[in-house]
DNA sequence: GCAATTTACATTGTGCACAATTAAATTGCC
DNA sequence: GGCAATTTAATTGTGCACAATGTAAATTGC
């Protein structure tokens, strides 16, 4: 890899020049989220999804639970696409090769024509345990702990915060 | 935002589910990686310039300034993509529309034809002063300190590298 | 000295991302 | 009740990402 590392430095600054690349933040998180989704790799294929569709079957296995528990949560694209930071552009186009796998299903609110709800499938549902179970193992042979984990994770989320509250 | 914080937790884990998605690092990095793209927008906007394109010219103007120097930088799309982790199926027409442009030129190297060396152009080279005074600017005026994103960019870095070990 | 291999890009095809626009349904305001 | 303003998705168009494959030049082996 041979980047730089945490030598104290600026922001997107490394050394002296504002404008190096491995001084970048920017960088430095589109190559890492390339290289996690480049991770998910084995899983995904073995499960036969793309990441984004990954990430969406993350938030219908919740509300599915949800919905068992007798809860009825916004299941329309909206809250899909507020949940996911995603739009329509491209949510659109994903859950209908989704539904064309069977996978989830979109059908317009009774109560609101324009809204789509969407759901998971029984083939959706099933993907579950499988990606549980992947999940789980990447966990154990990762040579990352869950306390790093866990905290990059948590100071990617305040930065996220502090990034919305600048403009 | 209202996405969960730095209360202890696992790899992708939340709580207890594993598949929480607000659990999951890869989710964080990867909604963190776009909300830095769309910060940049109104740098780009005004450079007339994409994100990869962006990050494209951040190698060559290191590469023109090695250059004026009296180095020899391997410029070929080969050491482009290595740089950027990057293959040659994104930059090759990435490249091309930037030469179309005019801000970078493209020629096979005389000693190796399979080569196609990449150096920035006068256009490309004016808008060095441009970016640098956008991202100054953004320094100044961000929410977030330089020590904060030094030391997040020092984590992503260190985390990649822990990363390429696992598989 | 030349076949086999390797290297370096380019090409092809699929699927995101996202800006901008459109269209349909609902809500609000008289 | 009727119509403007708003909300919600879908559509359109451009540009990445990346897997898989192709192609030609350079290198290696014998």
């Amino acid at each position: 890899m041979s980047q730089p590392g945490t030598e104290g430095s600026s922001f997107p600054c490394g050394g002296q020049d504002p404008l190096a690349l491995d001084g970048q933040l920017c960088f430095a998180l589109y190559a890492a989220s390339r290289a996690m989704t480049r991770a998910y790799q084995p899983m995904l294929r073995d499960l036969d999804l793309t990441y984004p569709q990954y990430l969406v079957l993350l938030v219908l296995w919740e509300w599915d639970a949800a919905a068992a528990r007798g809860e009825s949560p916004d299941s329309g694209v909206g809250a899909l696409g507020r949940r996911l930071m995603l739009d329509s552009g491209t949510l659109t186009p994903l859950l209908k090769r989704m539904e064309q796998r069977g996978l989830v299903s979109r059908q317009r609110a009774p109560r609101d024509e324009r809204v789509t709800l969407v759901a998971v499938t029984d083939s959706g549902r099933a993907l579950k345990p499988r990606a549980r179970h992947w999940v789980e193992q990447q966990l154990e042979s990762s040579a990352v702990t869950r306390e790093e984990v866990a905290s990059l994770r948590g100071r990617l989320w305040q930065f996220l915060e502090k990034l919305g509250d600048s403009p």
